[in-house]
DNA sequence: TTAGTATTTAGTTATTTACTTAAATACTAA
DNA sequence: TTAGTATTTAAGTAAATAACTAAATACTAA
């Protein structure tokens, strides 16, 4: 969970996941909708991908990226969790 | 929701909330559980704080702390958001 | 008031993070 | 092979973070 949270802590990168919901997109798409060089986005991208929140595919010359989502199933159950309020002593 | 993931990017205050969801405590009790000073302790609580994920009530000469639970449903729906994948074009 | 306990604030420091530029790798096509 | 495009890796730097110690604040009780 820590990989998780590590990288969900940067608004960068939490775009990224927005715009690769709507679709997939490459590296170099993905970096023409920030003010930050190529290189910066593909350490977010790296970081992203460790985290395993996205899965890149290789397609030539391109790296294609899209979202991977059973993390954030894995992070709505911890959410869950702290929802449901363990009882105190009832008397 | 910047604030909250940066709230919960760290392992010590997540275990915080991890202690928290069991039963209220004071700030003392909090820092009993982990091998660091009570500063540093009372800087975490503080994040937490900002970040709405936990709420205190000053009693006598203690603090006592507890979760907030409203930031974890926005949590929630954040998360369920990207499991929601949209639809790419049918033909 | 004085001493003691609980907690926070202030100031400092080591580490981590997010960026940069330059260079390397990988593929495409002339 | 050579030139061009896409992307990543490497190396360096400024800013943010998480820890510490020391001091301040706030309450309790003798």
């Amino acid at each position: 969970m820590n990989e998780t949270f590590k990288a969900l802590s940067d608004p960068t990168r939490r775009k990224i996941l927005d715009l690769l919901k709507e679709r997939d997109l490459t590296a170099g798409e993905i970096s023409e909708h920030f003010n930050m060089t190529k290189p910066s986005i593909s350490q977010h991208l790296k970081i992203l991908k460790n985290a395993e929140l996205v899965h890149d595919v290789k397609k030539g010359q391109f790296v294609i990226y899209s979202l991977n989502t059973t993390i954030f199933q894995e992070l709505i159950s911890w959410a869950i969790h702290f929802t449901q309020k363990t009882n105190g002593k009832e008397e």
